[in-house]
DNA sequence: ATATATTTGACGTTAATTGTCAAGTGTAAT
DNA sequence: ATTACACTTGACAATTAACGTCAAATATAT
């Protein structure tokens, strides 16, 4: 049984449990309430500091959220590509080796 | 005992095997030396019309040159994030869910 | 020293990202 | 049915990043 919102439809489900508008969260953002409309909706993606300030906004997990934002920037690299699976094994991969060659390790 | 060259030094030792000039790769794929220096030496990124060229040139496997190239654009994105491995991992996760609930499997 | 191969960095151009704005749609209450 | 409000949509502008050229600098070999 696994969760598999998008970024946008928990923030907009956390906006609602707040009971915020577009407006007031946008506004904390200091964007306009359409980009956040479209966030939600996945039709465009935040930015790294837009979504540390939305789990501030809806006090949630920063780094959870940002697992799930950079998630979401992986899957857009890969989302038309037939060898996609393949690229992120291979990347795990290369992680796992480069993490372990790293200084102070 | 894994390899872990990066494209670039793969495309550089290819083109070395094949005894070719910088000259002679860039002029097939119509681009200046420069660039391609730069994409050997991991300055610059290939673009995937790029990647599929050099294979034939070097009658490289097309699928396998792709996924390494893919593979290094993903890390690319995560490279200087904390969170990179998780997010490897949940992109992973999202990615067998999106599989397994598309049409014709 | 010349010649050739590669590298470097300053600089355009193009394309993608991020944003605004104003008009549009949906919904609920008067 | 019109007013009010929340949200959505699409055309456009501004900013940033990607992709390239070019000419000068560096290496390497003859």
């Amino acid at each position: 049984m696994k969760e598999n919102k998008t970024i946008g439809e928990i923030l907009r489900e956390n906006r609602a449990k707040k009971g915020l508008l577009l407006r007031h969260v946008s506004a904390k953002l200091d964007i306009d309430t359409a980009i956040l409309s479209k966030i939600e909706r996945s039709e465009r993606k935040a930015t790294k500091e837009q979504i540390l300030k939305l789990a501030e906004i809806f006090d949630l997990d920063k780094d959870d959220l940002l697992v799930l934002y950079l998630s979401e920037k992986i899957l857009y690299e890969i989302k038309d590509e037939e060898l996609g699976q393949k690229a992120l094994k291979v990347a795990e991969q290369k992680m796992k080796y480069i993490s372990k060659n790293k200084s102070g390790n």
